[in-house]
DNA sequence: GGATAACTGCCTAAAACTGGGGATAAATAT
DNA sequence: ATATTTATCCCCAGTTTTAGGCAGTTATCC
């Protein structure tokens, strides 16, 4: 399982150290694409077939699945990681998530999100703030 | 069952030791996240299987149930025990519930919670002064 | 009061993360 | 087509963090 908040950084040639914990789950391949709210995402090679599954599924008839599936899958990219456990951050999803040097990688039971550390510090902030009634929901999904 | 308060301290190199009563129901590989009221919580590896499998099959479509499930599952993290029965305790946690030197470990019988040991005492002067009122309220849950 | 177990801090060894250099391959321009 | 530039990959070293082991001191139990 995919848990934990870990701070790397981005070296000048765009390499991004996974946290060890997680290799051994992640395998010598992973996939990187564009995720919610200015962040993005990394599956391992078999939770994106299950994803990348559904996704190609949506019906086309509607806009929004239209316009989800294509950033979703034409953002994807398969990356290698090195023999320390290193990916290669493309540009264009460089860009798109405003990384520069520090980042927060969260995992989140079948996938990794990455972070830009200031991006993340607030975003936690605030979703730790709309939290205070965590009981409460933890009673709607039967926990 | 896990009950009872013991007060332990966290060294340098952000130990803890967890009770030496509580380890055979422990096992050997723990949760530790955030908590309600500025604390952390311990969970058995068992209790938390049921809790992540829900908050990891949340639908990632709405902004709020995104923002729980980043928050408890990227706040969570497993770490072992050692062969004293000590655990890491990561920074943004250590961080999050303003841990120094003296914590509280309190046992509530499914899980632990750990506490600055100021904070605790703050806290348990002031809910021991309310427990009649909340003696009141028990009686709806049927005490 | 003695014996046993538990907690804390120090010390050493191993692993993880970051950074740089150079070789190979791809892309662009001349 | 060739040369120059850019990007990617592979190798390796330094630094920091983490893990494991050990012993002293305190607390607990009999």
């Amino acid at each position: 399982m995919l848990i934990g908040e870990f701070r790397h950084t981005i070296d000048t040639k765009k390499r991004l150290a996974l946290p060890a914990k997680f290799r051994k789950e992640l395998g010598e391949t992973v996939i990187i694409t564009r995720g919610l709210d200015n962040c993005l995402v990394i599956y391992p090679e078999k939770e994106w077939e299950t994803m990348s599954d559904k996704l190609g599924k949506l019906p086309m008839g509607q806009a929004e699945a239209r316009g989800f599936s294509r950033i979703m899958l034409a953002g994807a990219m398969a990356v290698g990681l090195d023999k320390l456990g290193r990916i290669l951050v493309p540009d264009y999803l460089k860009n798109f998530a405003n990384l520069t040097k520090n980042v927060v990688i969260c995992g989140l039971y079948n996938r990794l999100e990455i972070w830009d550390a200031d991006n993340w510090d607030i975003y936690r902030k605030k979703a730790e703030g709309e939290i205070g009634d965590m009981a409460g929901k933890l009673k709607e999904l039967g926990i």
